[in-house]
DNA sequence: TAGTGGTCTAGACCACCCT
DNA sequence: GGGTGGTCTAGACCACTAA
């Protein structure tokens, strides 16, 4: 395998936390503990305690050890991850375009690539909704050359990073983001049922992936009233 | 010192990116240099690189090297640090009500610890500006009984958290935040010319600290029209 | 081929927390 | 006092980059 080990433990303690294994406020297993267990060395088992870390899933204390996070009810943890990892489980989604080749759009925040220019994109767009609530309006934009199949099969689990990590191996390493408070559009207003020229949060994101050269280019369109966004920062 | 070493050269190399010594685009010294420079292992010398990546100074490449990022335009990286590290240089601060002790306010988003509610507040506002641009009105809170002397003098370096940092030995350790699009409120409108109920963002944000009972809750309300907020994000 | 960062081993001492 | 995470040493092998 190339995955290195220290993301496989790392990997294996997220599904744990995600499934509910451990709960909030639970003890994962110490540094030491995860060295027996796996056999490895202390410098492997902090190094995927401290990945959960950063992801925001544990707190870890000196002396104490390392605790599940309590996951705040907002749309939380945007920097990284997806629309699902980030909500409970009463999320749905509704295409309003399904994948398919479109030129690049103009105006967003972020520069291309001249690479990327040279081909039209793969773009989607999709609304995403909590109950009965529509909560956000997504648009996506990649490079139409790195993802051969991408149009003829469909998502696994209904998840994009899902698909683009378990059929492309492509893993988000990083983020940029913009945000703006805009006033809504007609067509943004409609959709979100926010009034119109209400005010909606654009968050423009760029992901970047251990692909050096495939970015994801995003567009959230956010009615954050009822269901405001959550962020997460360790240093 | 209880300062750890690779928070030295963490810091040393932060300063000299800061004040240009080194540019973007340029080669920190890499890890094996330091090693010899600094009579460390790699180990060390790796920490202090990874938290530059952290705090996204730089980023590193597998066979080149540490290289020191772009730094955007936008009212970046507000994740973790203040407003002065995050701009460049025309940014003015107005105090609107100086330090002081007030009562906390209530219908914040972050629930107060017990300890917080026994007793007022510090509190003080400023607006913040980017050359002419009203751009951010910015509050803060936080509990009168940890920083003794704080309302007696005034700000290093007009900068709260470097105060912190130098005064009272205090870092942050990460946040919490929560986005909000909202319409401006006629106070808001006539600080941040905006035009009433036009929208604007709401960050509320709990940064906690290396004192695990002491935090401080801040409100910015930002004008993102002609400054969006960025971020960035790394794994 | 030499240099870079990524991963990993096998130890060590420390401050801190809890009992 | 025993366990926890935080820091650090002194090595090793690897994949990747650039000359």
């Amino acid at each position: 395998m190339d995955i290195p080990r220290y993301r496989k433990i790392q990997n294996m303690l997220k599904s744990k936390i995600q499934q509910g294994s451990y709960g909030v406020g639970d003890h994962l297993p110490s540094e030491n503990q995860l060295c027996s267990i796996f056999n490895i060395t202390r410098t492997t088992a902090r190094k995927a305690l401290e990945e959960l870390q950063k992801e925001g899933f544990i707190e870890r204390i000196k002396g104490k050890g390392s605790i599940v996070r309590e996951r705040r009810k907002s749309l939380g943890l945007l920097n990284v991850k997806g629309f699902s990892e980030a909500v409970g489980r009463n999320v749905s989604t509704i295409f309003l375009q399904e994948p398919a080749l479109r030129p690049w759009i103009t105006g967003f925040p972020f520069p291309l690539t001249d690479s990327e220019r040279q081909s039209p994109c793969i773009h989607f767009e999709r609304l995403r909704t909590v109950g009965e609530d529509p909560v956000m309006l997504e648009n996506n934009w990649f490079s139409g050359k790195t993802l051969p199949g991408f149009l003829q099969s469909g998502f696994e689990e209904d998840s994009f990073f899902k698909t683009l990590s378990k059929k492309y191996m492509i893993e988000i390493k990083g983020s940029e983001q913009e945000l703006k408070a805009l006033p809504a559009n007609e067509k943004v207003s409609r959709l979100l049922k926010v009034k119109p020229s209400g005010p909606v949060l654009q968050i423009s994101i760029r992901f970047t992936t251990c692909n050096p050269e495939f970015f994801i280019y995003s567009e959230l369109i956010c009615n954050t009233m009822k269901y405001p966004i959550g962020n997460r920062y360790f240093l």
